[in-house]
Formats: structure tokens, sequence, C-alpha cells
DNA sequence: GTTTTTGCAAATGATTTGCATGGAT
DNA sequence: ATCCATGCAAATCATTTGCAAAAAC
């Protein structure tokens, strides 16, 4: 439902005081689309055939605004390029130590020991990532 | 005790093909005494007092190594630069989203849920990593 | 009209690479 | 003597920054 994809964007953003433009609106419905998590520079190029001009710092500012209001998250799998996730629920991700390929694992993982501890030293943690490495099935084949 | 530290080391390398040598050496024995994570160009610092001429591509170079030989663990916690860390139990990290301080958190995450996902991708993970964000003690106070 | 956002170009900064020399085996 | 490891310089590449023009309010 593309527009009320757009109106919950509007919404979410009127409320933060910020302005709504069409960069912020493609960017974050290519977002939506992919579902997945994916590199500034692969979400700059889809969002490009929607939207030609749109620049790298554009896609950078709007990814980093995105996570501030808690619509996507920044994710360091290892790699040298960060990933931006449209999924905000809890969920750990797997990346392989061989091919970089960074993959979602559905499952639980109790954090809140962890989470007491770090309250206990007078933090507020607000989210947990979770990030196992090792090889992926493919490249433990060859 | 230095001399432990370093046959430890030497036996490490050798069971594993690789040579001894004085840079080798003194960065984990850096990594030991720090006993904490840093980034590599601090790890560099204090190691080119004990080795003048020590260059970045070499520890970048023999910090990758050691990750590989199960001695040190590279950390993203989403900072510019990464961290290795000299400790190789598990345990999890707290990052501070506004002055970047990473400290370490003593506590035990159940990350099997998580694992067995993996497996039953056919990947072969050996290593989890918890990442904790949000504002630390002396962010919240200003 | 005023203030935010954008695009461009350039800067930054961590990490890697190529290659000749030095050192470990 | 052989081959690996190091240092240097330069390249790479993701990300950020400064600033003038364009767009949203």
């Amino acid at each position: 439902m593309r527009t009320t994809t757009d109106e919950r964007l509007s919404a979410t953003l009127r409320d933060a005081g910020h302005r709504v433009t069409s960069q912020r609106l493609v960017l974050y419905r290519v977002l939506e689309e992919l579902g997945r998590h994916a590199s500034a520079e692969e979400i700059a190029r889809v969002s490009s055939e929607r939207l030609p001009g749109l620049s790298l710092p554009t896609v950078y500012a709007t990814l980093e605004l995105f996570e501030s209001l808690g619509l996507a998250r920044r994710v360091d799998a290892g790699g040298p390029a960060a990933l931006f996730d449209p999924r905000t629920d809890p969920h750990a991700h797997f990346a392989c130590r061989r091919c970089g390929t960074v993959s979602d694992l559905d499952a639980a993982v109790d954090s809140s020991a962890a989470e007491r501890v770090a309250r206990a030293t007078g933090a507020e943690p607000d989210h947990v990532e979770v990030l196992l490495r090792g090889l992926c099935a493919d490249c433990r084949a060859s």
C-alpha cells in the first residue's frame, strides 16, 4: 500500500518536526519494499532509478534520520559498508567470514542479563544487536 | 609473566605454520597488558614506544592474524574504527550512541536458539557478538 | 519569506595493497 | 637459501562536511 506507507512516514516526520520530501518518501518506500538489510550504496542505486539525481550524502543523512526515528536500524556486520535494516523487531544476524553475506536469523536471544548489567552502570540501552559469525553453507562446501 | 606470554604466542604461531617476529610478540604483549578492547591506532601507538618504526599495516595484519588464531576478537561497535579485544571469552559490549565509548558487560547471553537456526541453514557459526546501544551514564546526565 | 534539505565537490579517515627490503626458518 | 613478514607510499572506499541553490513550510 504505497499511499499508506507514504502517510505513515509523513506523519512520523511531521510529528518530529521534520519536513516531508520526495527523497525521504522514495527512500522509505525502497527500504520497505526491499524488506531486508542493504548497504547505503545499494539503497541509493535502487532509489536513483525512481528519483534521478539522488545523492549519496542525502541517502546517508536520510537513513540516519530514519534510525533516529526508529524506522530503521543500522547494522555493522563487519564488512566495509554498514547495512540498514527496515526490520525494527529484534532479530539476530549471521555474517559469513568468507563471502561477507549477511542473513537474518529469526530466533529469540535473551539479553536481559546484559541489559541489567548495563543499567546497573547507569546506562540506558535502547537496542540490542546480535551478530553470529562463521562460515555460511556455500562457503563451507568449497 | 612476560616470558610465558611470549612462549604461548610462539607456540601458537609455530603450530599454525607462522613465524615468530618481534612485532608479533610486542603486539601480543600490549594487547594482553591492555586487557581491554582498543583500536588499531591505539594499539599501534602504545606498541611503537617499544618497537619504533612499527607500521600500521603490520598492526592490522597482525591483529587479523591473531583473530584467525583465536587470540583476539575484532569488534565492530559502530564507531569509525574497529576494536580489537584480547578477551576471547563470551561477553557483551555496550556502546554509547552519543560519545561512542565502548564498555564490557559481563553477563551471559543465551544465543543457542539463534545458533540452532543458523546451523539449520547449513552454516557453521563460530562466534557470537552482542552489542547493546544506548546512552551511557555520563551522556544521560548531560 | 524563512528555514530546512538537497546536491555537488572535496575532505576525511580507517583499512588495504603493491612492492622492494629485511628477517626468520 | 628460501620464503614469509615488514615498512613505506600510495590506493581504496565508505562516510562526512561545507556551502550555494532548491524546495518545504
